[in-house]
DNA sequence: AGCACGCCGACT
DNA sequence: GTCGGCGTGCTC
């Protein structure tokens, strides 16, 4: 360091000595956070929690997150400088902080995972390579390009600026670095990375009367005589004084947008000529994307006594610093219990967050809570622009928005001070995320974030899960019941429909039961709405030859392809691959290709022909892909102009009709017989679900589930709506074969594209774990029901440990540890391997 | 995860 | 001889 540079500070001299260092948090999965050197010029402002940009490999560049800051020089390797440092208040606070590590840890993946699942991704930015030609070049003679180097030059004659995929194009070969590579020796061209900031915030353009106009009647009478003779300005100021409001003192705004003008049919040149006149002007504002136009409204109306009751065990419940377990039946009035203590809780300054699972999210829900909360409800959801989580982001960090309601990654959202926690449907298994890691589930996850923040948890359910009832009944969690329907509505009726019989005999119609088209006509007669509820999507899950019995099979995954009638096209919904329906089965090229088994779309189909007079809308994944479909669908139902709804389980949530007098399940026996030790618990959640759809008015509703055993005991329980009848059958299952909720869970994924080794790496893992843990605690390994995906053939392990008496952080450690040691073995080292902690 | 390097087989 | 394939190892 020079001595000028020392005399330039004149305190702490000291300081100036000491060379700070950042652990980054770089959104890869790799684990452990990487060391950079923090520049002089930085050191003022980074603190954990801002993003950074830094290069990490030979080119790429991250946006990463500092999360500690300090002055120990990393030993073995030289640390590279931090490149820019993007926040001056950081991103992330240190709630985020602890949150990332504790779920890497506890859900046994990186912290960069975690970062990257957590990040909108706006606010990461990302590098993208060019070459440029080099303006410093100078020309000697002994410089020449070869035919390759100059097809390049030459394309950079007419682009400035090429990326590698244009290079690549140009050339018309792959190969490319070596060719740059020299005529970066060369001195030729220049290689450089461009970092985008994606966040773009939305402006619009707004008009504004002069002030002198505004302030001053007469002024303004001066103006209108003015323009008496130029009708064309004398409309634009006419349609602004009566957007803003003509009279003075009631204006809240004197801006309008320029678009509500240019909309109303002003002429645009009169209004440019205005704006030249400097009678108006023409400002560029940002405008947030989350919609504030709805103002508040008063309370909807008071409590009923057991509301009241309920309400005040849960708040006994908080006192005593647990999480409280909200067990109301549909139709109970739930929703109005948490308005009041989310009102209660902004009132005392915190924040709340209302989690919910994305379906029951576009509902009525919202549109009451922001009935109530108007602008301080943001909302966070799958559908929305990245730009628009990037908003709420921020709104959320500098606390203008307090009210949170969102899907599981909103438990990410830099809360400053959350006060209170609402998980609504909290059995939903969607809160688990399935895919990439960080395998969270943002029940477990709220609930940890909440004790870090010393904030309240209420998870609300018709049907709880079995975790969470065992922990109520074990005196962890708190439990309150509203067991009792609020208002009118009463339970509905049930009606068995016995498929087999019927099969027998000859009478049903396609797939539907004599006694559900008997239903379905009766309730259209009555001018009534139903909904059909089928937990599969597509046209027909496969095709078979009748001739041979060939199934056509998805090529890089082991499952049959759906047929899917709409689009005419086999799709795998696994992978997503498409193919063209065959004419000629592949096999033996006979023509007698017929469906097997029924999707959403064939329930449709058939409906259509049953019954030409109704109308028919389909509800899946495929009918709602837009942002704003799920929203039509349900509001052409509202309004009724759809007769018959017919859907897979996104229908069974959150979603209120009053016209519905008629509910029909399908394939009731597929879901109980699912060959998983939860199919029990999901059956009876989403029947009840589904059954609480029909009748909310004042007529009892009916639900007909059609089955092939209409004795079966789970099927007697749901309805009787005997939720505790339930919870004892099933809670001595889980007990006796240990499984959750009195042992643990960790499931191991392996996948490799050869089945043989994979197979020998299962093994070998199993005995490793095996012999560290006892068999009795390693289940497999097996194939799934899904065996390939992908093109990589798929193991699991089942890991189960007991919840008392044993440290499920050591056995984390020790599971992981073989692992690694597995994956440096030679002959494994392409293996994938992932856990899955607490699988549902 | 990327990305480079390196070794190998398949073609102009 | 290239071209393009993949296995291997590293990234502060």
């Amino acid at each position: 360091m020079s001595q000028l540079e020392i005399n330039s500070s004149n305190e702490e001299d000291q300081q100036d000595f000491v060379t700070y260092f950042a652990d980054v948090i770089i959104p890869i999965p790799l684990p452990g956070t990487y060391t950079y050197r923090v520049p002089r010029a930085m050191q003022d402002y980074l603190v954990p929690g801002c993003r950074v940009i830094v290069q990490f490999g030979r080119k790429k560049i991250y946006t990463g997150i500092v999360s500690a800051v300090h002055t120990h020089a990393p030993k073995v390797y030289e640390a590279k400088l931090i490149i820019e440092c993007l926040d001056t208040n950081p991103s992330v606070n240190d709630y985020q902080l602890k949150l990332f590590s504790w779920m890497a840890e506890y859900y046994m993946c990186t912290v960069g995972e975690v970062l990257n699942a957590g990040l909108p991704s706006g606010l990461k930015l990302n590098s993208e390579s060019f070459i440029q030609l080099n303006p410093d070049f100078t020309s000697t003679d002994d410089v020449v390009f070869s035919d390759q180097e100059n097809k390049i030059l030459d394309a950079l004659e007419t682009n400035d600026r090429l990326s590698y995929e244009d290079v690549a194009a140009v050339l018309g070969i792959k190969m490319i670095h070596p060719v740059l590579k020299d005529l970066i020796q060369k001195g030729r061209i220049l290689l450089y990375e461009q970092v985008k900031d994606k966040y773009k915030p939305k402006r619009k353009r707004i008009i504004v009367l002069d002030d002198k106009y505004l302030d001053a009647e007469q002024e303004l009478q001066a103006l209108f005589a003015d323009l008496e003779k130029r009708p064309k300005q004398l409309d634009v100021l006419l349609k602004y004084l009566s957007q803003i409001g003509m009279d003075g003192n009631q204006r809240s705004t004197v801006s309008v947008d320029k678009s509500v003008l240019t909309e109303a049919g002003v002429s645009a040149s009169a209004l440019k000529t205005l704006c030249k006149n400097e009678i108006f002007h023409e400002h560029e504002v940002i405008v947030s994307r989350l919609d504030s136009s709805v103002g508040r409204s008063s309370h909807e109306g008071a409590l009923s006594e057991g509301q009241l009751a309920a309400l005040s065990e849960i708040t006994e419940g908080f006192q005593a610093n647990k999480p409280v377990l909200l067990h109301g039946v549909t139709g109970s009035g739930k929703t109005e219990i948490y308005i009041e203590l989310i009102k209660q809780a902004i009132e005392s300054g915190g924040q709340v967050l209302y989690l919910l699972p994305e379906i029951a999210l576009t509902t009525q829900i919202v549109a009451r809570l922001h009935k109530v909360f108007g602008s301080e409800l943001g909302i966070y959801h799958s559908k929305y622009s990245d730009n628009e989580r990037v908003e709420i982001w921020n709104q959320v960090n500098e606390g203008k928005v307090n009210l949170v309601a969102g899907v599981r990654s909103s438990v990410f959202l830099p809360f400053q001070e959350l006060n209170l926690i609402i998980i609504d449907e909290e059995h939903e298994s969607s809160f688990k995320q399935y895919d990439p890691a960080p395998r969270y589930h943002a029940r477990d996850t709220a609930i940890w974030l909440a004790n870090l923040h010393q904030a309240n948890v209420l998870l609300g359910t018709a049907t709880p899960s079995l975790d969470s009832y065992q922990n109520a009944l074990d005196g962890k969690y708190h439990l309150v019941e509203l067991l009792e329907r609020f208002g009118s509505g009463s339970l509905p009726k049930f009606k068995l429909a016995n498929i087999l019989t019927s099969r027998k005999n000859k009478r049903m119609q396609g797939d539907f039961t004599p006694e559900l088209i008997d239903e379905i006509t009766q309730a259209l007669e009555r001018k009534e709405q139903v909904i059909l509820f089928q937990n599969r999507r597509g046209y027909s899950p496969y095709l078979i030859c009748n001739d041979c019995n060939h199934v056509p099979k998805c090529q890089s995954c082991d499952v049959s392809l759906t047929y899917h009638m709409h689009s005419n096209h086999l799709v795998c919904h696994y992978c997503g691959f498409k193919d063209a329906v065959p004419a000629t089965c592949e096999a033996c090229g006979s023509t007698a290709i017929r469906t097997v088994g029924v999707g959403t779309e064939k329930i449709e189909e058939d409906l259509k022909i049953l019954l030409p007079e109704a109308h028919i809308q389909r509800m899946d994944q495929d009918t709602t892909r837009s942002k704003y479909a799920y929203q039509n669908i349900i509001d052409r139902f509202e309004n009724g102009e759809t007769d018959i709804l017919v859907g897979t389980q996104m229908l069974s949530k959150g979603l209120d009709f009053d016209n519905v007098s008629l509910v029909g399940v399908f394939d009731y026996d597929r879901i109980v017989h699912f060959p998983d030790f939860r199919s029990h618990e999901r059956a009876f959640q989403l029947i009840t679900q589904v059954s609480g759809r029909a009748g909310r008015k004042d007529d009892k509703g009916l639900v007909v589930i059609q089955t092939g055993e209409p004795e079966g005991g789970l099927l007697q329980l749901i309805l009787r709506g005997d939720y505790k009848g339930f919870f004892q059958q099933e809670i001595l299952e889980r007990s006796s074969f240990n499984y959750p909720p009195f042992y643990r869970m960790i499931k191991i994924v392996l996948k490799h594209k050869e089945q043989h080794v994979l197979q020998q790496a299962a093994m070998a893992y199993v005995a490793t774990l095996m012999a560290e843990l006892g068999k009795k605690r390693v289940l497999g390994p097996q194939t799934p029901v899904i065996g390939r995906i992908r093109n990589l053939y798929i193991e699991e392990v089942f890991l189960k440990v007991e919840k008392k008496g044993v440290s499920i952080q050591k056995v984390k450690e020790l599971v992981y540890r073989l692992s690694i040691d597995l994956k440096k073995k030679k002959e494994f080292n392409s293996l994938r391997l992932y856990f899955d902690v607490d699988p549902v």
